[in-house]
DNA sequence: GCAATATATTTAGCTTGTATCTAAATTATC
DNA sequence: GATAATTTAGATACAAGCTAAATATATTGC
């Protein structure tokens, strides 16, 4: 900048100059995001996707496929082109799924899951591992979430150096700078001892988020929400706690707290939040999810309230009513398209969706659509994979690809 | 695009291309915005500021003076420098604040009031009209709106072709896309008269808002929440509704109905959103607002109140408390910074700051600071200007501006 | 083999940037 | 009051990236 700067009041640039390099930035976001929903992509489509030149199409692609993302397929081997292919032959580019991977991980409390998946998000590899106990040390849950990631990358068949991005969720409020507060003293010990280890160990930058917000990305993904900008998950098993997105965005308020339903504590016909997580336990260890023993007895409810059993019926009613006020106030709060119920308690909630759905209307004036989750157990899991894959998305261009 | 894409399918570019021209509009944007931001600036702060070369910003420069946007000081005529200046004179540049004007409108229920402003946001022209009945049509309505348009641009002594942006508030629910909801009868045929009669009129575009939505947009600008992302704005006076912005974004749900606040006829303690509306119609009535005659009554219950009247003090701590939990159900599902109440009821709820924010601990587990509008009236008003403003500026060099 | 067709490549030119050098205007100093 | 120092202005050279248009190439169909 030379001395034209040294007399002046010592001013940083609010943002970074626009220049040329940018169009080429701008353009290769443009011209990769396609290639990544496509299965092989012509110089003549991409032209008319991106509105480019084919002259700068083709310089893109160059620059994609020295950078490592893209490949070009040369020789025409597989000849599945529909239409009738008259002319010279277009040179063909893919993506190159395999250039690095993402890792997404779940941290419960009794549980961890990692999975691996590749740039299309196809996933690869999994694996998971068990807590001793709720209450153990920072460093041995960590190591037990090391020890998954290892498991789940070598079932992929690859390694740690060529992990591109790490998203976990836990079951606590995370800024959206992926900050656990302070005052969840556990959480953010744990949250301080992770980030360094898995530096520390691999080179990786954890994303962190809270576990129900990673199941709306995972629902919106590939879930029931597919596409659905305005979208709440419940996410009910050990605890209860709400994803929110609004207009395709995560909520997260200033701590991260948002969508944490403390005031369910509030609501009339609720009881308080503990009490529908207790609820849910119950209800998920009776069948909703791999707990012991008493999945006969969930059956039994339903099989009973089917054959008319009046006992029966009212503990489905009594269920039913909590989740549609619960549902209700979220509702008539947030507006959402959609409110999807995933977690333990998804599989048995299905067969509610028709009573819940009714009662809707007599709590709130925009009722949702409900529905629920198909993802299972995998839902924070794919949640994380997606919200990993949006990190190497949005900064393809500035990452540097693992050699090989 | 020549013969090339005459044989490709019928694709649409998803996005525009970047060419070289999207630079300059990049940069522009950034010298405009710090101009707008600061008095006079000289090329050497824009320079440090955007992180351009001297040539760069002297381009950007008089393309901005050629489009209207900006004015060059030739003479030293004030010597108002504050440092030694020493050198050569510095080149000076600063907002040409009167280019154009913006209109702000808040349609109330009684009411409407019209606010002009110019490009900094300095309102300088504000004109009111009242509804003769709540129940007049639309066409009625919309005229009583345009007069005080019409009013308001005479006082600030432009006219309507020199209107870059109109904004205007309802009390209804509006979608993302400035469009009320067809089930909102009265409002969807009012929104859609108010259009076109402005439109035919004056040639303006409207952009409709929640009212409660624009509050929290005044008030973050203009007013306690000045610069805070995570902020919820209550407002209370002849309807209770929420304007909730996270992140600094305004939430609108899919239909607009996010912060309708109709869940509340589900919060114990606090009664419908029905009786929360009336209590605060009451107690505007009392004093909280221009309304008629009883000031003295409620300025009674406050002074008995000091004085240690128990039956004053109870009608205090039970409004409290509703309001408590009123702001604790809000706060524990988005995690606010901050919650301010704004409107008619703004002036009484002062006194009741203390009372409602020692309750709020009990009530939820992420207490946000709680604060009282110093808006006023023109709390809508101004957040219809502040959004009107948002639109200029991400529009400006899309934008053509009047002559003269 | 030759026309038709679709794609590839090359070349010239435009816009917008940066970097660097020289000129101008003002203050400070002797 | 001339001269040096300082700060900004303006001009020139050049690089990145895009478009547009002309030319070259590979494949299909007759």
């Amino acid at each position: 900048m030379g001395p034209y700067l040294r007399g002046g009041q010592d001013l940083k640039p609010t943002a970074a100059a626009a220049t040329p390099q940018l169009l080429r930035r701008v353009n290769a976001q443009s011209v990769l995001g396609f290639i990544r929903n496509t299965d092989v992509a012509t110089g003549t489509e991409l032209m008319s996707r991106t509105g480019l030149t084919r002259a700068s199409v083709i310089a893109v692609c160059e620059d994609l496929i020295r950078r490592g993302w893209i490949r070009e397929l040369d020789t025409r081997d597989e000849e599945q082109a529909p239409g009738p292919r008259k002319g010279r032959p277009a040179r063909r580019f893919e993506l190159n799924t395999r250039a690095g991977f993402v890792l997404g991980i779940d941290i419960g409390a009794a549980t961890t899951t990692a999975a691996v998946a590749d740039l299309r998000g196809t996933v690869i590899g999994r694996a998971s591992g068990s807590f001793r106990a709720t209450d153990i040390p920072a460093e041995e849950r960590i190591d037990v979430v090391d020890r998954a990631c290892r498991r789940a990358l070598a079932a992929a068949g690859t390694g740690p150096e060529k992990v591109l991005a790490v998203s976990a969720g836990i079951a606590a409020p995370v800024d959206r700078d992926g900050n656990v507060l302070a005052s969840q003293h556990f959480w953010s010990l744990f949250d301080v001892g992770l980030r360094t280890a898995l530096k520390e160990l691999h080179g990786w930058t954890v994303l962190l988020e809270n576990d129900a917000n990673l199941a709306a990305l995972g629902e919106r993904w590939r879930g029931s929400g597919a596409g659905v900008d305005d979208l709440v998950v419940l996410l009910a098993g050990e605890r209860l706690g709400a994803g929110v997105m609004e207009s395709g965005r995560l909520l997260h308020g200033r701590g991260g707290a948002a969508g944490e339903m403390g005031y369910l504590d509030l609501v009339e016909g609720v009881g308080s939040s503990d009490g529908i997580a207790s609820l849910a336990r119950q209800w998920s260890a009776a069948g909703g999810g791999p707990a012991s023993g008493g999945e006969a007895s969930a059956r039994r409810v339903f099989e009973d309230a089917a054959a008319g059993d009046p006992g029966a019926l009212a503990i489905l009613d009594r269920i039913s009513e909590r989740m549609a006020r619960v549902i209700a106030s979220v509702a008539s709060f947030i507006n959402p398209e959609q409110v999807v119920i995933g977690g333990a308690v998804a599989e048995s909630a299905a067969a509610l969706l028709p009573a819940i759905t009714a009662l809707l209307p007599r709590f709130t004036a925009t009722p949702p659509r409900v529905t629920v989750s198909p993802l299972g157990d995998s839902i924070v899991t794919m949640g994380a994979v997606r919200r990993a894959l949006d990190y190497v998305e949005a900064n393809a261009l500035e990452l540097a690809l693992p050699p090989g």
